[in-house]
DNA sequence: CCGTATCCATTCCGATACTG
DNA sequence: CAGTATCGGAATGGATACGG
């Protein structure tokens, strides 16, 4: 007993989230491969993570179709990783933690890197709450319906 | 050596939420938290926790402004459990995870709860990205500006 | 340069017993 | 019902050595 209860299976799809990148690296890794990194060098070199350590998580990433292996852009011997799909559209999560990040866990003054529209290099803004016909809704009245 | 290294300094604001809320508890007990669960045993019962464990995460999540006690609302002795400004703006964070699980996350079938506006009763749409002037922005052509 | 394997320390978690 | 105390086991993390 004192075995770790999986949450695989657990019914609301928060929960099965966290078993999938609720470590405290996976979303860090993720983070970094939004910002081009590939290697296992750049990512260890990036993250401080003992190797080890890293070699497993982008392993369980690899397995829960988060990225997936692509051959060394450079022509070099060794494989890169990169986002799937899947992984990609993660890209909201990281987003709203780094917003929230910003707006509560900075004093002031350092500011990291803001998000911009590559085409028209327009910044993107907070992240909000619409309805499906575009109407913006306050956090305070979005409720839950069984 | 062989210290655990804290996340609270890192320049990043997504390596400081998960300092925050990157543990296996916070984030659930912040989702039972958004759909009104308050007293000790209500988020115990749900989330199936210890209670030594429970009871050191709701500390640490007062610690960290996201949740603070208030009186019992049905004059019994005990206290509740609520969320702060700061703890509800989280909302965005536990919704893209819940959004992504629901996409990535399920086979098929069980739908569970949906969100919708409080007033209108319309569902609540999935998080997009807009640029400041309220244009819809792909994933793919969101990048970071230093 | 890329990883794997090993060893050890620390942290986390679950179960239970216990107090008020 | 609401928590605290304690214990043992599991998972995690760091350092380092090693092989491809």
């Amino acid at each position: 007993m004192a075995k770790r209860k999986s949450l695989k299976e657990d019914p609301c799809p928060v929960a099965r989230c966290i078993d999938v990148v609720g470590d405290r690296w996976a979303l860090l890794i993720i983070r970094d491969a939004f910002e081009g990194l590939r290697r296992f060098g750049e990512f260890q070199k990036s993250l401080g993570v003992a190797k080890n350590i890293l070699s497993t998580r982008l392993r369980d990433l690899l397995h829960a179709g988060i990225m997936e292996i692509m051959p060394a852009s450079d022509g070099s011997a060794y494989q890169e990783y990169v986002l799937t799909p899947k992984g990609r559209e993660l890209f909201i999560v990281v987003l709203s933690l780094r917003q929230w990040g910003e707006g509560h866990l900075y004093q002031h003054g350092e500011r990291c890197a803001t998000l911009v529209d590559r085409k028209s290099g327009k910044t993107i803004s907070r992240i909000e709450l619409r309805t499906s016909d575009g109407e913006l809704i306050a956090l305070e009245d979005a409720v839950f319906k069984k």
